[in-house]
DNA sequence: GTGAAAGCGCTAACAA
DNA sequence: TTGTTAGCGCTTTCAC
């Protein structure tokens, strides 16, 4: 047995098939009974509309893409849920990916929402990606950035502060006395990385005896936490740094797992750390883990309502929403 | 400007569109002259196929739909990060959608992925749907259960044997000299916690002294893991359990969450803790989490194997693949 | 309120 | 090796 279409849905409501695909369109338009009849129809044959065939007739689909930085960050789970049900509301389906901060990967998706012609992108790049969403716009795929300002203002963005948040975490390690500062950040391509950085070198020049240390990763996991934490560990402990802010919580629990668990390094005695992302996790983590609060969930849905706008009205001007982070204190930096 | 089609790079190659399409899809039979001036053509224009038409030309996608039960638990994004590389390895993209333990979100996903006629489908069931599955197995969509079993072994699928898991985390328990045992899940519908429950009873039934007392909940997320903490919390420390077999780690780090951090119950002396999935933050949980490790990529992995050799071959006899959890001991258990 | 028919972009069978 | 053509299932004028 194959897939019936409309031609049979017709044939066995006896009308023609331009009907039949009123009542699925526009069954305010169409008789009571004559509504009655297709449906039913339809329900005998279990009829399902053919996607892909509707999509070559309008020209687009009903679908959103969107690309995170990685697929098990909880920061990004709980944005992409949020995007989804926003997406759901209005009627349209998102197709999730996440490039892994992978530049390759990051491309590949983009190449198959093009094929696929999404109704529009919602993207957290990892590369100089400006360009190409400027073609798929010419060729009517909007996008939005999430988590991430563009730097010429050309494209929309949802973000959030990340200057502030780097400022926030490393003047709060200042204040409780802390001196000898290091962070621990991602490939610093990312811009949220480098704008992170770029906060705690802002806290750090106000303060002469303070300094900061930059340990650059390959990427913002558990694992390449503990990488970090190991090469901390092994260094004499004189030339340790008294405080570390990670440039998320996925690292910071990953240095926990070696700093605390396994170089048993008294935290936040010997090393006060700071987090960021505020994940479910971090309040349940082995010491709790100060870090700063981003609002995931309203980051998805307010991306998808610019995006939705956006694909209505591609004249729309682009619009820089950006919110402001927050600190949230726990044992890992409480002196 | 709008998208260019086959005719477009038909007419600046100075080809036929049929010889566009055999470079899209047989570069091999035709020309390397003409193979290269169609590829400059293409570029040109920036062409991008069309994914819509050439589904509806072959009738089918190049999608492979996937439905989760979480997707913020980290066992399930594992998963469906190794579903992707191994869908990607063979030239397919896949339509990640959780179902939130919602029957509606799942029928929602699996008319989407129908209207989409993906290629097959993966899933990871709330509700019986079996005969569902099998009208679309009927249409040509075939698919395997991913973390489950089908009751009447008429799908694939690729799982983990959850009650011998439950009965090593019972077992473990008993064997550390607790008595009073509580198993929190969530709803009973869900198989995996029905069995790892029914694997729990079954340790239980040989050993006289030991009670079972099972804690329902409404979903399996670090939510209703607190909420479970607290009653727990309420009650006088005489009826308390003296261990908890929680049926995932979400669960468990919500208990240690309030049990623990914030009911000053010491675990494991007064109450032994034992998670289920060995997540990346059970072992730098507050208190490090005994669990039971399930091999989550290689079930995504397998069940892409599956299914795509099934959708080649729909003949293909159903087969059950079925791992075998391991236990992982660490301080939430150890007396 | 309903029907007839064109055409979206592509692939594949067949012809040249 | 390349060109021509039918047709996938749907939506949408335009008649009636």
């Amino acid at each position: 047995m194959v897939s019936s279409s409309v031609k049979d849905v017709a044939a066995l409501a006896r009308v023609s098939i331009g009907t039949v695909s009123n009542v699925l369109n526009r069954p305010e338009i169409v008789s009571p009974e004559t509504v009655e009849r297709v449906t039913l129809a339809m329900e005998k044959l279990s009829y399902v509309r053919n996607e892909a065939a509707r999509q070559l007739r309008v020209g687009h689909s009903h679908a959103l893409g969107l690309i995170t930085l990685s697929g098990s960050n909880p920061f990004f789970t709980d944005l992409t849920t949020a995007a989804e049900d926003g997406a759901t509301l209005a009627g349209y389906s998102v197709i999730a990916g996440n490039s892994d901060e992978k530049k390759d990967r990051e491309s590949g998706y983009l190449n198959l929402f093009e094929e696929l012609r999404v109704r529009g992108v919602l993207i957290s790049p990892v590369g100089n990606i400006v360009p190409r969403l400027r073609r798929m716009r010419d060729r009517g795929i909007p996008s939005v950035l999430v988590d991430r300002v563009s730097n010429d203002l050309s494209f929309s963005s949802v973000s959030v502060d990340d200057i502030a948040g780097g400022s926030l975490a490393v003047t709060h390690l200042i204040e409780s006395g802390r001196r000898r500062i290091a962070f621990v950040g991602g490939p610093s391509e990312i811009r949220q990385v480098s704008d992170r950085l770029r906060g705690a070198r802002q806290a750090v020049a106000g303060h002469p005896g303070v300094t900061l240390e930059a340990i650059t990763l390959n990427a913002l996991t558990v694992q390449e936490g503990r990488r970090a934490g190991e090469a901390i560990v092994e260094r004499p402990a004189a030339s340790r740094p008294d405080a570390i802010f990670a440039a998320n919580d996925l690292l910071a629990i990953g240095l926990l797992q070696t700093l605390f668990m396994q170089g048993n390094i008294a935290i936040p005695e010997e090393i006060a750390l700071v987090g960021y992302d505020d994940i479910l996790f971090a309040s349940a983590s082995v010491v709790p883990l100060t870090s700063i609060r981003q609002p995931s969930r309203l980051i998805g849905e307010t991306a998808v309502r610019l995006l939705l706008e956006e694909a209505d009205d591609p004249e729309l001007e682009p619009r820089q929403i950006r919110y402001q982070p927050e600190l949230v204190v726990r044992a890992s930096s409480a002196s």
